[in-house]
DNA sequence: ATTATTATTGAGAATCTATTGCAATAATAA
DNA sequence: TTATTATTGCAATAGATTCTCAATAATAAT
């Protein structure tokens, strides 16, 4: 089932209606496989010919989280940024302090630590939200220079 | 060193001028251990006498950061959620999708699996953010009732 | 097919969080 | 004590998200 099959799927259960702009926005979402945050998504939308409005965009993305088509990921810059769910295996993120870089990562590890956790406490663990944070290789050299605690809460003072 | 004391060094070294406003803010942060946010933060100064502007707690809480004395949490209804740091040690975060409740718990593994990506990709790892989520025993008792995606992105349809 | 019902859309207003400009104040160093 | 300039509070602003509402269109029923 591809994520247009999938969403059909959840409206029709849900009892809400499908439109072709909720069909849009899922294709243009569904393009690449890189993360997205409703602006980009919008002007995407808008450079096209098929324009639609931010407020349809705001009230789809909640439907695609509860459908199981996307995620969020992380806050930054001032908005929420989403991810694929549906044909993008779970992973975790690196983000590099100096740059801001995000990189992909694998680990079965946690699930190790999921299991722990539920049996320890008898909850049901459905999902997890692993990040790294550091410094990559190329902010390693340009050592010390540019470096903050988080890119929402920079501090500049010079 | 207390937090106050963390504080009035991270100033001093940072050529910053220390103030009134910016010890109480630290007094009234550390006087739980709870997470909090920015109005919450402001409403709890509010109904004491000692009334502070919340521009004034916005800039603070970026040297609160950078001295090590609180860090973000998570983003959610809207708005960051910080915690401490300082006198609190790491730890993880569980969140039932039930009920919103936030466990915290200890989990030495992931310093593994820091180590580990650490090594494989030559990166310094100075830090990590470990969310596990699903549901507690209780909201488990009334299974399947109330379950959501997300506090933030909740759908409310009825 | 046609009609009735009502979810959805788009545009803009409203809300909310967070940041910034500015004049007055006050913390430090000289 | 004085000079320097960081900090404060307030108001204005920016930006993200939500809401209002009339018009439209997707489904179900006929």
């Amino acid at each position: 089932m591809n994520e247009i099959e999938v969403f059909r799927k959840y409206v029709k259960e849900s009892g809400l209606r499908n439109t072709p702009e909720r069909e849009v926005i899922i294709e243009e979402i569904f393009l690449t496989h890189d993360h997205f945050d409703v602006d980009t998504l919008y002007l995407c939308l808008k450079n096209k010919k098929c324009s639609i409005s931010k407020a349809s965009i705001y009230r789809t993305i909640p439907l695609l989280i509860e459908s199981g088509l996307i995620k969020e990921v992380f806050f930054e810059d001032g908005h929420m940024h989403y991810e694929h769910v549906l044909g993008h295996e779970h992973h975790c993120h690196f983000r590099c302090l100096g740059c801001g870089k995000i990189i992909e990562f694998k680990e079965d590890e946690v699930m190790d630590i999921e299991k722990k956790f539920s049996r320890s406490h008898g909850f049901e663990v459905t999902g997890h939200k692993l990040e790294l944070f550091g410094y990559c290789r190329e902010c390693l050299k340009k050592e010390g220079k540019d470096r903050r605690v988080s890119t929402v809460d920079r501090v500049d003072r010079n």
